[in-house]
DNA sequence: TTGTATGCGTTATCAG
DNA sequence: CTGATAACGCATACAA
């Protein structure tokens, strides 16, 4: 750090304009003559300008910065929520500053205050810990996706028409009878409708069914050993009834169809399997699984639409006050692959 | 945005303080009574003060922003280590400004550009874009994971060692003979070692192998395929003899595995099967594989200390020009699972 | 222990 | 089309 850096100072100096011309020279470049801006332009490379964004933003209040809150990176959904918010940088310039919480409340209002002391002009929320009441009143920009968001904008997968289309399929496919196998979601988060719709559905067409919502636990082996209770209990139970099984997501249905095959080394007629997120392992299992398909590049680019409208409000002369919050669902497509018929 | 937001000329006039004793207040509380510490302290929530930290680093240098460019969050390697990255914000701190980027050389410099605009103080990246002599072109503290790094500070798995354990454990376990599966590794990259060592390996215990380095595909469905080939190759050439199969990914390793069941209906004794990341499928294929687990939280620990100690000597009044790269190795360990015996 | 004056690099306002 | 000057919010000599 010998030598500081080059300043518009140094560029009016150099090129005898004053600095407000240089910055003239980046904001409003038709307001220059073509040789002043070629002089300029020039003298940028001779002294080897480097922008700094930071005392523009002190200046103009724009900071261009977007706050993120994702609970973990280690679910495909949120990895690849991120990378498609990241990817939102190619249309709209926004920086993303991303934290990873789910160490409680009291970790994430931490946060929520570092990115304010940022100046972030919006922020997107994944993760659950913070009420949407709480989130409203810091009375910024926000979009909530796939959480509760009662007072804040927010766009969520269109549940009920994931799990409709997979109860349907599996209903089509002639099966006697329809387990849905989740935890036990709570009623204001927007996976409830995966429940609620399997139950319209069965109850719309008279099939019988059973819901399994007791699955829980920490780690991926803890989990795999109570699918393996529930397994057993729904293999001994219908012996000679094709059971159709609805997972809440493909790490579920891969664990459902990984004893399956241990048990009867393929996977007999009587089985159809379908998941939920079609994440990776839907695709990579030993047998192709059947899984309904969140758009997560059009949900992201949802949220930012959503996002970027709040926050250009937010500039105008006289901002409406406070929009009335916006809810979209976006449509999750039926991926048939090998674990239906 | 009606009212600006308060400040240290607001504090100060509410206080009857000078705005330098408010700045005090935050950066040497010490020099101030305790009275008149407990006084500012009331004024600032009565004012409902909120830091503006892009200011402070106007004023004082001092960005507390660190770049991270990675080049996807698809692969569990990368999304684990950005968790892992952003994590050590409760150690040091820094704030993490996130890019992704596998378009190329220019956008990858269009981003450090921005990210050098926002007085980023150092460096992370996780790309193969840009050559380390470009990189370190920069003059900023830097820092490279698990990619060429000639010419900057760098960690990277022990690649060595991994595929030395691998190759052990398979000769231990008396293979005939042994084949490792890969992409075609440019020798500069620190992945080639796991080629090394695995030659090494078996010329050293005079064990017959075979390198399959063949592998190349942009989905996994192509990578599929070419797989399919591969396994159907071996399964035909060596019909009796005990195969030790080392890959160089747990998702190739995954669809090996899947191959082979396939034909087999289970895993015969006459394959045995090694991975390499410990990525969630190696615990949650059909058989639970055996595979060579990166230490991705000690890597993203290690390459944090060694930026930030790159960053405090820039801070100091005597800065070291410019360090030599220092290079860590970081050893992955054996994790055992079920494909071998 | 506290205050004054100045600077950080850019933009905005008002003149010309 | 171009300039002077005052913000933006905070930190840091230097004084007191």
């Amino acid at each position: 750090m010998g030598k500081k850096q080059v300043t518009f100072a140094d560029i009016a100096e150099y090129t005898h304009f004053s600095k407000t011309t240089i910055s003239r020279y980046f904001n409003h470049p038709d307001s220059l003559t073509l040789e002043n801006q070629e002089k300029i332009s020039r003298a940028l490379d001779e002294l080897g300008y480097k922008k700094n964004k930071l005392a523009k933003v002190l200046a103009n209040g724009k900071s261009e910065f977007v706050g993120i809150i994702v609970p973990n990176l280690y679910l495909h959904y949120y990895s690849e929520m991120l990378t498609q918010l990241l990817a939102t940088y190619a249309n709209y310039h926004y920086k993303f500053l991303v934290f990873m919480s789910d160490k409680g409340a009291a970790e994430e209002e931490n946060y929520i205050d570092e990115l304010l002391a940022y100046q972030i002009e919006g922020l997107i929320v994944l993760s659950h810990t913070l009420s949407s009441e709480k989130l409203a009143s810091y009375h910024i920009p926000i979009v909530a996706i796939e959480r509760e968001s009662m007072h804040i904008s927010s766009v969520t997968s269109d549940n009920y028409m994931g799990a409709l289309q997979a109860t349907s399929l599996l209903i089509r496919d002639k099966c006697d009878i329809l387990i849905h196998i989740n935890v036990d979601v709570p009623k204001y988060v927007p996976a409830y409708d995966r429940i609620r719709a399997f139950e319209d559905t069965c109850t719309e067409h008279n099939i019988p069914y059973e819901l399994s919502l007791n699955v829980s636990g920490d780690s991926y082996n803890d989990l795999f050993s109570q699918m393996k209770v529930i397994f057993n209990n729904i293999d001994e139970k219908y012996p000679d009834k094709k059971k159709g099984v609805f997972l809440a997501n493909d790490t579920y249905a891969n664990m459902f169809l990984n004893l399956v095959i241990q048990k009867y080394g393929c996977l007999p007629d009587s089985y159809e399997i379908v998941g939920f997120d079609n994440s990776p392992i839907a695709n990579e299992a030993i047998i192709p699984i059947t899984t309904i398909g969140q758009q997560i590049d059009v949900i992201a680019r949802t949220a930012m639409d959503l996002l970027v409208k709040q926050m250009e409000n937010r500039k105008q002369r006289k901002p409406e006050p406070d929009l009335a919050p916006t809810h979209k669902k976006i449509a999750p497509v039926l991926i048939r692959r090998e674990t239906t018929s």
